[in-house]
Parts: C-alpha cells; sequence; structure tokens
DNA sequence: TTGTACGCGTTATCAT
DNA sequence: ATGATAACGCGTACAA
C-alpha cells in the first residue's frame, strides 16, 4: 500500500496538518520543521493521493480539451499546442475527439463536466451553430466551469473566445487575386461552422467591394473528407466540366488547396499564369507541391498561447476579456503571381 | 452546491448503499426501488462525485496517452485512434506531449502516475531505447499499472507491446526495388527509435541478400524537422551534390519522400524512370505530390484496436500476450515502377 | 433486499 | 507555528 499523510507524518514527528502545510507550501511553517518534513517525503518518495487531493481541493487541476477529430492536421496542432502551455502551467489535459455530431457532442461534455474538469476548451468553430438552440449546450457548461473557444465566437457569460479575424484574411487574400487581374475566383469551402461562414463572407464581400457580378455560380461546397485528396481533386474537375470557367481558386483549407494544385497538373494549365490558388492554415501540405501554396496563416501558436493566458486569468478569479481576435497573415508563394 | 448521493437518499425514501448498489448496476436490488432511485436521479440530473468515487474505487477510469508530439500526422492519428477506442469502452484519455528529451518524459510519467491514471500507453517507439539503462523507466512505471507499448517492443513483465513488423516491411519494400533492376537505393531516415532500428535493418538485410555491395555511403540521417519539407528537399541535393548516386530511395516516413520527390523536380529527373522512392506510413502525404508515392501502410488502425483491447484484457484481470505482431503491407502508386 | 457505520486520504477550520 | 478534528462524498463490510 502507498504512504498517506499520517505515515509521513508519523515519520517526521508533526501532525498531517503541518505535512499539508508543506505540501501545498504554506508560509505559516517554521524553516526547519519544513526541512524535516520535506526530507521525509523526499526519502520515502511519498506521493499525494490524487483522488483525496481532488476533494479537498475540489480540482484535480486538469483541463478538457474538446475537438471534432484530433487527427485533422490543424486541430492537431492545435490540440498540441495547448497541452504544451497548459502544461507548463501545472494543467493536465483530458483529451476528447468528440465528432461532428451534435448529440454525440453533447454526451461527451455531460460526461466530462462529471469528471470534474477544471474548464472546457472547444478547439475549432464546429461546435458554435448559426442556430441558437444548437449552442443550448455550450451555456449549460459554462454554468459550471468557464468554457474556451478557439476559432470560434460565442456570447455569454463565462464563455471566452479565442480568434483569427478570418473574415478579413479571406477578404484579403481574394482581393490580391482580384488586383493581380484575375476575376473569375472559384470559391471551394468544406465546412459551415463559424469561421467557415466568416470565410466566406470574406471571399463574397471581396467580389462585391470590386465591382464583380454575383458570384453563386462560383461558391462550391465540398462535403467530403479533407484527407482524400483524390476526391478533391475529382470535385473540383466535375465543377470545371460543367462549364464553369475560372481562373483562380481560393480555398478555406490547405488540403483543398492541394486538390486545386493536382486538377491544375491533371489539365495541363500552368500555375499561376492560367490557375492562381490560395489555401488556408499555412500548414505542412503547403510546401508538398510544386509550385508551394500561398496560404493564409492565421497563427494558431499565438492564439492558443493567448487562450491558455485568458483561461489562466479566468481560474485565478482575474477580470478577462471575453474576445481575444487575431489578424491572419497572407504568406505569398509560388501558386500565386 | 451539487447534490450527494445522501440528498438522493432522501429523496428516494432509501439509504445510500441502496442508491449507491443501483448507481452500480448491483443485482441485489428490488427492482421497484431501483425504479424509484433511478427516476430521482434522473430528475436532479445527479451526477456522483469523481473523486470520491475515485477515492473508493481506486480508479477514475483514466489512462495516460504519451508521445512525443501530438501534432506529428502519424502519432496525432494514433492518439486519435486510441482516444476513440478507450472513449468507447468507457475510459477517458490523458494526453500528454512528452516530446524527445528522457529526463522531461521521466518527469512527466511521474506526474501522471501520480494522478492515478490506471494504465500508461506510450505511442511511438521513440520510447524505447537502445541502451537498457534508459528504459529503467519503463520499468518502474510498470510496477505501478499496465504499461501499453504502440509501435515498440520492450520485455517486462506488466507491459505490453503491439506492433508492425517494420523490418519485415522495409525489406519487402527495398526487395521490390531490386527485384524492378535498380540497385542504387538511397536510405532515408529520421529516428533511432525502436522501430526506426527495425526499418534500417530490413534495409540493409535486402540489399546483402541480393549481393549488392556495402550499402554504408548510400544511408543517411535526416535530423531535422519533418514537417520542414523544404529543408528535406536541400538534405537530398546535398547528399547528390556529394557524387553520390542512386536511381531509388527508400525512406522511413512520408515525408521524406516528399522531398524526394520535389528533390527530382528541382533536377529534372522523371519518377520513376530516373528515380523511384518509397515512403512509410501511407499518409495523407502520399496523395499530395505528382505522381503519387508508394508507401508502406502499417496498419495503425488496427495496432491501437489490438492494444485496447489487450489493455481492456490486462485490466480486467485476464492472462494477455505480451507481445502482437501484425504485418505491413506495401500500396503500390506512381513513384514506382 | 435493505440499512448502518466505517474507511478512504486529503484540505480546512478551529483551537492552542 | 502547530495540532486536533471536522468535513468531503462515496464504496462496502456487516448487520438486520
Amino acid at each position: 500500500m502507498a504512504l498517506t499523510i499520517y505515515d509521513i507524518s508519523k515519520k517526521a514527528g508533526v501532525s498531517i496538518a503541518t505535512v499539508s502545510r508543506v505540501l501545498n507550501g504554506s508560509d505559516s511553517v517554521k524553516a526547519a520543521t519544513k526541512e524535516k518534513v520535506l526530507r521525509v517525503i523526499e526519502e520515502y518518495d511519498y506521493k499525494p493521493n490524487a483522488y483525496a487531493r481532488g476533494m479537498g481541493l475540489h480540482s484535480l487541476r486538469t483541463i478538457g480539451i474538446l475537438c471534432a477529430d484530433s487527427s485533422d492536421l490543424y486541430l492537431a496542432k492545435a490540440v498540441y499546442f495547448l497541452e504544451r502551455e497548459l502544461h507548463a502551467s501545472g494543467y493536465e489535459s483530458l483529451l476528447c475527439c468528440t465528432g461532428y455530431d451534435l448529440t454525440d457532442r453533447k454526451n461527451y461534455i455531460q460526461l466530462i463536466l462529471s469528471k470534474k474538469v477544471d474548464s472546457l476548451i472547444l478547439v475549432g468553430s464546429h461546435y458554435v451553430s448559426g442556430k441558437e438552440e444548437e449552442n443550448e449546450y455550450i451555456r449549460e457548461a459554462a454554468k459550471q466551469v468557464p468554457v474556451m473557444l478557439l476559432n470560434a465566437s460565442y456570447n455569454c457569460p463565462n464563455v471566452y473566445s479565442t480568434l483569427c479575424n478570418d473574415q478579413a484574411a479571406t477578404f484579403e487574400a481574394t482581393s490580391s487575386l482580384i488586383r493581380a487581374g484575375i476575376d473569375d475566383l472559384l470559391y471551394l469551402y468544406d465546412s459551415n461552422s463559424y469561421s467557415g461562414t466568416k470565410k466566406l463572407q470574406g471571399y463574397k464581400e471581396a467580389m462585391k467591394r470590386h465591382k464583380l457580378p454575383d458570384p453563386s455560380s462560383l461558391i462550391h461546397y465540398y462535403g467530403g473528407r479533407t484527407d482524400q485528396i483524390e476526391a478533391i481533386t475529382d470535385f473540383i474537375q466535375g465543377i470545371a466540366d460543367k462549364g464553369i470557367t475560372f481562373h483562380g481558386i481560393v480555398a478555406s483549407d490547405d488540403s483543398l488547396a492541394v486538390g486545386a494544385v493536382k486538377y491544375a497538373k491533371k489539365n495541363g494549365l500552368r500555375i499561376p499564369q492560367d490557375l492562381a490558388i490560395i489555401g488556408y492554415n499555412n500548414s505542412m501540405l503547403t510546401a508538398c507541391t510544386v509550385p508551394e501554396i500561398t496560404s493564409v496563416d492565421n497563427r494558431l501558436e499565438n492564439l492558443t498561447l493567448r487562450l491558455v493566458q485568458t483561461l489562466l486569468g479566468v481560474l485565478a478569479g482575474e477580470e478577462m476579456p471575453a474576445q481575444s481576435v487575431f489578424s491572419g497573415k497572407l504568406i505569398q508563394r509560388g501558386t500565386t503571381p
């Protein structure tokens, strides 16, 4: 059996209260006593029981990180950064891959809350819906612990949003192509999430601002998996085969842009002369093609850093901004003129 | 304040013992009583306190998943599959990105064990070293909880290994190129981990078996980051610039293979006629290049599935195999003849 | 089948 | 500065 605080107190010749004080860094304990207790703790390699500790402190210093799919290139990076930051601050991370289904998500959150996490981090904008009733579960969760949103925004007490201004970034990306003289721009996207919607708005706004005709026929939703590059290529081919002409593509994700590059190659189109392409996320995928893909960097590491700082502040009882917005940045590479 | 088992027992007009029995699915409770208690639980949405429960059961049904870097394409997939399987079996996953440093890993494991996880899953072969003294921490951990190894093997009580026969797979991949008439085969690798060593052995074995000259000058270690494709391309260029000639490349990772494809393009080499390439892991990267990359599939999902099954068996007190080995499979695509 | 009472290992609140 | 002791909420012998 593992040692308890009683064992240590006996061996050190003090009471359990004193041991507890030493353990929790109380200042009201004589240096000599502290030294003595620490030596015993060291000698027997005593570790306080986590469950019992959780009961007393009402916390195990654990944060629930929820994401739809942690094998997604972008989400995986987000999870990685978050875990690293949290660990550095003495918190552990309970990872939950909830999938994209609403009911599954709700159940998962219920479960995780019952495990007494100190906070919930929802990674990715899929967690915020356009329909208010579908966000009810966020309000509910926020009644129990602070809820942190990465790449989404939701206005509600105890909910804190950290995100990139995807709309502005997409507006800028689209505009840069238009300024280069390309105005038949295809818009490809794969998600109707919060940020998915914002990106689309950015594209539309740019088309409108430059007085281009209604782009409805140029906007296409790819509903398949983003790691199926071949399916994406076929998808774009299908659009072209319908007789829709385009000399530029703005994509909501780098994988869609990779599909676009492969489409161009298959059809003997020169990049960027015949077809210019812009991706999103500035992932390693941008470096896999020839030429390399121009992409929007939404500074994920920055976002995660800020999110954790905000969270720590909230947990410490400080007043924190409910929303932190950063700017994206277009990284120029070979697929744009 | 949240409801306790006492509140529920009062409202249901029974003792806490009965509530506890209902909660834990004991059979010795009258159907009517059970029904009554369940209704109260439902009505007040009562959730047992996790800490108190952990104290009694000596478990919070939580597994520690350790990996060096969960943003790595391959590790991320492994973590995703593991979490999914564990969740389906009623276990939560504590994610720990330990990095590649030994001391950091040790500390992290100590910490995580003190949080009372039911088991440790070490994802990726980096956790097993060739030097026995560096594996001491695994032995220590295994004294406390079962330790599961994914893609590595270590012989020690309470340690269970689930892996792909990377040596045989690499042997087969290398041999297939030799049979196609290419015998100046470069071997690129990026890790000296357990499986890294095995893969290299598979390559060497194939060269030897086909009576090819000592390949020492053809074996090259890339020490940079695998998500830096450009650095990989430069690395290969450097090898060629040294005057080493090769018409085929066997790589220990798909990202190295992507770098090889880009190297070929830069130098106007035809693929596969002038340069044949085989990657490893069969990741989405194989679909990003033109032509697509032939790669070894080590059936990750299978491995994770088996690992979790083994773990559940061990936790249930059943006798389980200490080692489960699966075969890899070469997926033919455009970079090989 | 059900209830009582105790143990689990801490933290926190009083005294001293 | 330190010690005694009461929570904390649940599981589980043991008793009924």
